[in-house]
DNA sequence: TTGCTCCTCACGTCACGTGAGGTGGC
DNA sequence: TTGCTCCTCACGTCACGTGAGGTGGC
């Protein structure tokens, strides 16, 4: 939570954009487009202007990336972060909040369900392939 | 193959765009737009333009439906019923087109594994939203 | 005749892709 | 100094969504 300046001393690895899309298979653009909407902000700058991402940064775009094949718009991951963010500050452990995570929860399990149905459509698919 | 007149006699069941919305779950803008790009044109139309559609057509959208999930473009939907179709007829049974078939099934096996990862992805945040 | 279904524009949206033109970092 | 990485516009794309305004079908 507490942000370190990047001119610390032994300051932690930081990483630039091209790293981060490496490691999370996001491309350039898409990491770009994350920091405009505010779905996941680079948490610093060099002095040239270069996005600075940190190690916390990472697993967050990485629990992003696994909330893709949900087929969540971008608002709603945000709102869904926000969420599950609050419940770990002590102030945001409300049960408003413990409400909304549940909803989400409930949510989320319709749509892996609405996955497998799809990948049970593509099995279909592959069998009509197969037959020709 | 043989496309039959509206007006003959004992006319096959023909059906509005919005029956066929309901029995394939596309949106009538869906099934409009699949019109328009020739991915599955309507059979005919009626004296006023209402668009009809055939069993026939009812079947090939069920067919492009079971493929959506496998993420192709629709140009690419075009193109794989296009070499699934030619090798229905005689002429079109050409090694060629065989081959052209194994690529697709090749693909879509793969986007078919895919489809797979995604779902363990999808599994991974479940139980990281579980563990809140 | 009523109302429900369907029609064609045509602009909007979402999540980026794709240059263009320019500069930072080691 | 070189070249590779990164930057910001800004327009393009794909697959439709969403009215607006009008008409067909039983």
């Amino acid at each position: 939570v507490s942000q370190r300046d990047v001119s610390e001393d032994a300051a932690p690895q930081t990483m630039h954009i091209g790293e981060i899309a490496e490691k999370t298979g996001l491309s350039l653009r898409t990491l770009r487009h994350y920091d405009e909407i505010g779905l996941l902000r680079a948490s610093g700058r060099t002095e040239g202007g270069f996005r600075l991402y940190t190690h916390d940064d990472l697993q967050r775009l990485l629990v992003i990336r696994r909330m893709k094949p949900l087929g969540y718009s971008l608002e709603e991951m945000i709102a869904l972060l926000r969420v599950v963010d609050s419940l770990h500050e002590a102030s945001g452990d409300t049960p408003d909040n413990r409400e909304r995570l549940a909803e989400f929860s409930d949510d989320a399990q319709r749509r892996r369900e609405a996955l497998v149905t799809q990948l049970g459509m593509a099995d279909e698919f592959l069998e009509l392939l197969r037959q020709q």
